[in-house]
DNA sequence: GGTGTTTCTTACGGATTTCTTACGATTTCG
DNA sequence: CGAAATCGTAAGAAATCCGTAAGAAACACC
């Protein structure tokens, strides 16, 4: 119990409104308001995730992480104020574990920071060096820090949305996504209509990633639920 | 006696009625209204089983029940407004152990939860880690948590109705089925000239995992009383 | 064998879901 | 500023699935 986090960001209401919602979850929460704060901190300090924004006076966000990923391979959730915003964040991709927009409901936080923490202790690997980078599947490869991907060797050119709907796909290879939840987790906006949307940009990436696109042999329908990434057969 | 059973529902009727019909049966009820609060119970208390529903307001059930799975193999029975909304959770093939139409007789409630209890605690599995999720029967090979048939390694697609039936069906090896109650427990309502409805599925099921549809060799008929899936030599 | 009952088979129409294409608005970048 | 890339919407086309109906076949019993 009383794991510590570090929260940082230069907007002190929300430094002190995920203090609050983190101590009810038992989280032993630190504060510092900006980057180079957050660095004095974590030399002093044993702490076990991060959570930082993007934007910050004196050593911004994805600096502060750079500097961060130097030292120690602790989970690092990164806060940004718009949707947009994360495209930079994975555009630079740097090794953070996860990204959440800001002014969203703090449940989802909560949950988030408590996956982390107990992925991270449950599979041991206190900074583990090397961790699992790499997703293969097939034809495809996926390399999650970079955010890019291989057909047959061949990267595939990806636009921004369309790479965060490949992640989620890559990530979880076999599970079935609603279009709805497709659209929540991607553009992190409640879905309205966005069926249609969500389509479009799933044909456009077949295109891009299968053979035939009009017969898929990765991302598939699942009639009346929603699209999946298909396991392939392991040809190690 | 007094086996703790953990009910989530935001609508408290619901969650009242059930509580009467549980203790009555002679279990130990703890409630909770949203996904969160269940979580929380979890954490705290021991749970024997839990029964939850899909849609509520902060965490939904499906959400929930993923989080459950990530560190208990406790039983969790979904219950579900509509017939339809069951093909998602199939479909999403998350973890759950049952599915319950909601606005139906409590008895079917109680005897499912009494028939999971005594299966589990018999079974003495407390999370025994990986619980059987494969069944076998000659040439089918059936996933019970992706939802999944294999005939000779082969997928075999099917759809949402047809893997209802032979989800009972291969839960179900030898037991005979009359057309009217796969009708009862796969649409989830009243069978009225129903039967050929479910013979054409039988026959399109037939079609799609039998070598010799003509001659069936594992979903058999009963003469004047159902079908049944027949259980083939092990070839283990 | 005949007869009534049960099961099988096939085909079709309608409903729903998914696909595809095109186009205009916006953004990006040189 | 101009060209190219990206994105979302709209709308018609196509695919999929489901239930019904109706005649054929199989069965049981006399």
């Amino acid at each position: 119990m009383g794991e510590r986090v570090l929260v940082v960001d230069d907007d002190r209401e929300i430094v002190k409104a995920i203090d609050i919602l983190l101590r009810k979850e038992g989280y032993e929460v630190l504060k510092a308001y900006d980057g180079l704060q957050a660095l004095d901190i974590l030399a002093r300090e044993q702490v076990r995730l991060v959570l930082i924004d993007v934007m910050m006076p004196r050593l911004d966000g994805l600096s502060a992480l750079m500097r961060i990923r130097e030292r120690a391979n602790i989970p690092v959730i990164v806060l940004s104020a718009k949707s947009e915003e994360t495209d930079k964040v994975l555009g630079l991709s740097m090794g953070a574990h996860d990204y959440v927009a800001k002014p969203h409901n703090p449940q989802e936080l909560a949950a988030r920071v408590k996956s982390h923490l107990r992925r991270f202790t449950t599979l041991g690997d206190i900074h583990a060096g090397a961790r699992a980078s790499e997703i293969r599947n097939g034809r495809l490869l996926y390399n999650t820090e970079e955010r890019t991907l291989y057909a047959d060797g061949e990267p595939v050119r990806l636009t921004a949305t369309e790479t965060k709907i490949v992640d989620l796909f890559m990530r979880n290879p076999g599970r079935v996504f609603p279009a709805e939840e497709i659209y929540r987790r991607v553009w992190e906006e409640e879905a309205f209509a966005s069926e249609n949307t969500v389509m479009v940009h799933i044909r456009r990436i077949r295109e891009k990633l299968e053979l035939n696109p009009k017969e898929p042999e990765y991302i598939k329908v699942v009639w009346g639920i929603g699209y999946k990434m298909e396991k392939q057969e392991k040809s190690n």
